[in-house]
DNA sequence: AAACAGATGTTGTCACTGACTATATTGTTG
DNA sequence: CAACAATATAGTCAGTGACAACATCTGTTT
């Protein structure tokens, strides 16, 4: 059969398969195009066909990131239980997948931020955002939460727990595990003595 | 005079700081070694006297951030006022420092993370953390913060912190410094009603 | 003061990279 | 089947990080 067809068939895919792998085995600074061309078995200029160049590249994969990411954080929202259980399985879910996949988060949020970020990156991390805000107005309604701003609230939520990722990147993840729910319940209860 | 003498005679810090510069600038795709040598008037291969490689320049320059913020933050805490106060006082301090300096600290925390890390980059973030712990316990002995293992009570606020600034990076200051003291007290009271 | 040694800087070179151009092959559609 | 778009190839270019061999400077020791 086809020894190797004049056209791969599946190259986009392939490229990006292997750029996250190797993100994830080696770091940014290992991801060359000519090499995950080689690994593909083409050309060292056939990934021009699919990505202009290797921001564009880089943008594909941040995209794929936050989507596997939200999904899985509309999933838990839509979990049934209460508010303080849904949170703590949200902050889970953002959690494993940070850690899971930490260089690959930290490319997301550096291409999101750049000056000539794609406008589906910010609408995505928007989407990503309103799965926090979800359980959060939805405990207002309940009175299980403080009122309030719902968006202030749920960045803070946000934020601890993009935070607590970025501080635990590089530990063991069974530590991070143990430290999580102590922090989220910090978060639940607040700082002042009640 | 010395037309351009054989020994630059500050050539590291020069090299730092235009570093830190182009990082700032242009991101840190666009930090070359050549060119660093090229604007400091020096010859290719003169860092590699100053620097066994590229990532020992990058190392370098994250350590000089960690001391920069580190200090910041020990003066911020030893400022007198309420725990209030002094946490609010913390958070503009280090989100003033993470947004002035987003690509500094991206960096820093990804070589903080990267299995060759420096030793010194780990002593580094743990007196950071010292800092905020410092408040923490302080605040406790005084009775304004709920008791608890003080070490979780100051992740979850430096995860808040460093999870806002990485949230908010891109965006406007102004807008963070709008957002910053909301998202404190809401730290400080908690999500449950009082 | 002369000699030395170590630090600092230079030139030259290598393999590798991203980007570009021109060309070849394949698949599809009228 | 012929035109056409999509996909892949080969060749090339300037820029890069790393390394080696050599040059110059500076401080110290004798």
């Amino acid at each position: 059969m086809t020894a190797r067809p004049y056209h791969h068939g599946d190259l986009r895919a392939v490229l990006l398969a292997s750029a996250e792998r190797t993100l994830a085995e080696r770091g940014p600074a290992a991801l060359s195009l000519r090499e995950l061309a080689r690994e593909a078995g083409v050309s060292h200029a056939a990934p021009s066909r699919h990505f202009r160049d290797k921001t564009a590249l880089l943008d594909a994969l941040a995209l794929t990131g936050f989507e596997r990411l939200t999904g899985r954080m509309a999933a838990a929202a839509a979990t049934p239980g209460d508010f303080r259980e849904g949170l703590h399985a949200m902050a889970r879910v953002y959690v494993s997948f940070a850690l899971g996949n930490a260089a690959l988060l930290d490319l997301m949020y550096a291409r999101k931020h750049a000056p000539d970020a794609p406008r589906e990156l910010t609408e995505l991390v928007g989407r990503l955002l309103d799965s926090v805000m979800g359980i959060i107005t939805e405990g207002q309604r309940t009175g299980e939460i403080v009122p309030g701003d719902p968006g202030v609230v749920a960045l803070t939520v946000a934020s601890a727990l993009q935070g607590f990722a970025t501080l635990n990147s590089g530990a063991a993840p069974e530590e991070a595990d143990a430290l999580l729910p102590g922090v989220v319940d910090v978060l639940v209860t607040g700082l002042l003595p009640r």
